[in-house]
DNA sequence: CATGTCACG
DNA sequence: ACGTACGTGACATGA
């Protein structure tokens, strides 16, 4: 069968529709099947058409578009324990549960890309970022990325170690044994047996026993702060050096990442299974973890980031005057805000200023209160409202595009990126005060992290096009959001540096410029 | 499977 | 009186 489909599968010119067709074409792929022409896909269209309305599986799609009930698939091959296989499934099964994906596949089609096709905006964000992107993610998907399975295993047995020293002082401290994994036991030590102040509580109403609890409390007893030195292992360990060297496929010899392409209600991609995009970068021990993604002999790593772009695209989409003068002055943005902020010259901020500054900048493009910055600053409410007031004051396009931002919201229901990608808030008429503050906050912060997740997709797209024609100089192994990271043959080392800087700076026209930082080395961590 | 916690941008 | 900074994914626990 794969032979006399191979043809037609790599037949450009036979065009090719599915659900979810980037699991397809890698399933093919493996059957050294290489899916050319796809055009459409319905789990992409209902995710453009309304990113926030529901998950963009078939079986949900059907059931939404088609009042459909499709046959699940823990229908044909059992669950849990006794699933078997789909290569194990009677073939009359199997042809029933394969058919129906196809006609459905089809049937929602013909429901979906008229919807489509009529909104000129949104049926631009499908065809040239969206469809074209799934088989830059399936070929980065399938290259995978080297990993020093040795050196994690190293440090897992390191980490062991100093868990289990750190264990042993947990209990003498306590006066008794526990698990120190278990945040229930934890709070019954110290809340009840230690009688500490419980100064953070869960969404659930409990004692919390996370982070910012234990910081809070660990100048009063020092149990506290072993719990958090344990916690910084445990999680490394479990997480991370363990899971990675288990999930080196044999085959490869590499680590494949899955990204999930219609998950991040504001456009982002994601990455599971395992997840690439939360490997740790802020405390040394992390790094180490950095270090262990590495390039093959004969080449180097290298990791391209933009430059803030988050804050760029505020000042794109706001106008402001004064944001917009600090990135064309090629400013130390932060250090320009703290100027504004507390009236001061840029060379006599102090670092405590600029920290400020810096946090106020991340702030105000998630929709912080006055509220949330004094507490993240550790400042009284009343000068949280000073600085927040002077930052308004100086950045007055900021304060009028949040505000139209939010009428759009309330208005019509959903906000747009540059590209015009549209990101519904269901709750932006909530009668439950804290619902609705929610949508708005997320109303804010969508312009400019669907922005920037639109000019990183298109920086992949000119990025991979233009590698096509570099004879294997370079692979795309990863996408952290604002961060795209290669493989590079160390003898192209520098035109390649300068292609793919060229080709993501210019993934967008902004009203400032667009920064790529690039750095090269042996691993991950020294690329940065 | 829900909850709490914590890793990233 | 409550909650208060957006978006994710993975792990361990415990019912």
């Amino acid at each position: 069968m794969l032979g006399a489909l191979k043809p037609v599968l790599e037949d450009a010119t036979r065009p090719k529709l599915g659900q979810h067709a980037k699991y397809d074409i890698n399933v093919l792929s493996n059957y050294g099947i290489d899916v050319r022409g796809l055009v459409h896909d319905t789990m992409l269209q209902s995710y453009v058409l309304n990113s926030t309305a529901t998950r963009h599986d078939m079986d949900t799609l059907a059931k939404r578009h088609l009042a459909y009930d499709t046959i699940h698939y823990e229908d044909v091959t059992g669950k849990g324990a006794k699933q078997i296989a789909f290569s194990q499934v009677d073939v009359d099964s199997a042809c029933r549960y394969a058919a129906e994906d196809s006609d459905i596949t089809l049937r929602l089609h013909h429901a979906l890309w008229p919807q489509l096709q009529s909104q000129a905006a949104l049926r631009a964000v499908y065809e040239d970022i969206e469809i074209p992107l799934v088989s830059v993610l399936a070929r980065m998907e399938q290259r995978g990325v080297l990993i020093d399975a040795a050196a994690l295993r190293a440090q897992s047995q390191q980490l062991a170690r100093r868990m289990h020293e750190l264990t042993e002082q947990a209990f003498a401290i306590a006066g008794r044994n526990f698990s120190l994994d278990s945040p229930k036991q934890l709070q019954a030590i110290l809340f009840d047996e230690l009688k500490l102040p419980i100064l953070v509580k869960t969404p659930g109403g409990q004692p919390s026993t996370n982070e910012e609890a234990l910081a809070a409390i660990a100048s009063q007893h020092e149990l506290p702060r072993v719990i958090l030195d344990y916690r910084g292992l445990a999680k490394l360990r479990s997480t991370y050096t363990d899971k990675l060297p288990a999930m080196v496929n044999p085959r490869t010899g590499r680590v494949h990442t899955s990204y999930g392409q219609a998950i991040a209600t504001t456009g982002r991609l994601s990455s599971s299974d395992p997840n690439l995009q939360n490997i740790p970068i802020r405390t040394e021990e992390g790094r180490r973890i950095r270090q262990a993604f590495v390039a093959p002999d004969g080449w180097k790593i290298v990791a391209a980031d933009y430059s803030q772009i988050e804050l760029r695209i505020l000042a794109h989409l706001s106008g402001d005057a004064g944001l917009m003068a600090a990135f064309h002055g090629g400013q130390d943005v932060h250090r320009a805000t703290a100027a504004e902020v507390f009236g001061v010259s840029q060379e006599m901020v102090d670092p405590n200023q600029r920290r400020a500054a810096k946090t106020i900048n991340f702030g105000l493009m998630y929709g912080m209160s006055a509220f949330g910055l004094a507490r993240a600053l550790g400042i009284a409410r009343g000068d949280a409202q000073d600085y927040m007031a002077r930052y308004f004051a100086r950045y007055p396009g900021v304060q009028t595009f949040m505000e139209e931002v939010r009428e759009q919201a309330r208005r019509d229901g959903y906000v747009e990126t540059l590209f015009g990608r549209r990101v519904y808030l269901d709750y932006i008429h909530s009668r439950n005060g804290a619902q609705r503050a929610g949508a708005e906050r997320a109303a804010i912060n969508a312009p400019m992290q669907g922005t920037a997740a639109d000019i990183i997709k298109r920086a992949m797209l000119a990025v991979d096009a233009w590698l096509i024609d570099q004879a294997d100089s370079a692979r795309m192994l990863m996408q952290v959001h604002d961060e795209l990271v290669f493989e590079v043959r160390e003898t192209r080392i520098d035109a390649i540096v300068a292609g793919v800087r060229e080709r993501m700076a210019g993934a967008a026209q902004l009203q400032v410029p667009l920064v790529v930082d690039i750095g090269v080395g042996a691993n991950w961590d020294e690329a940065h």
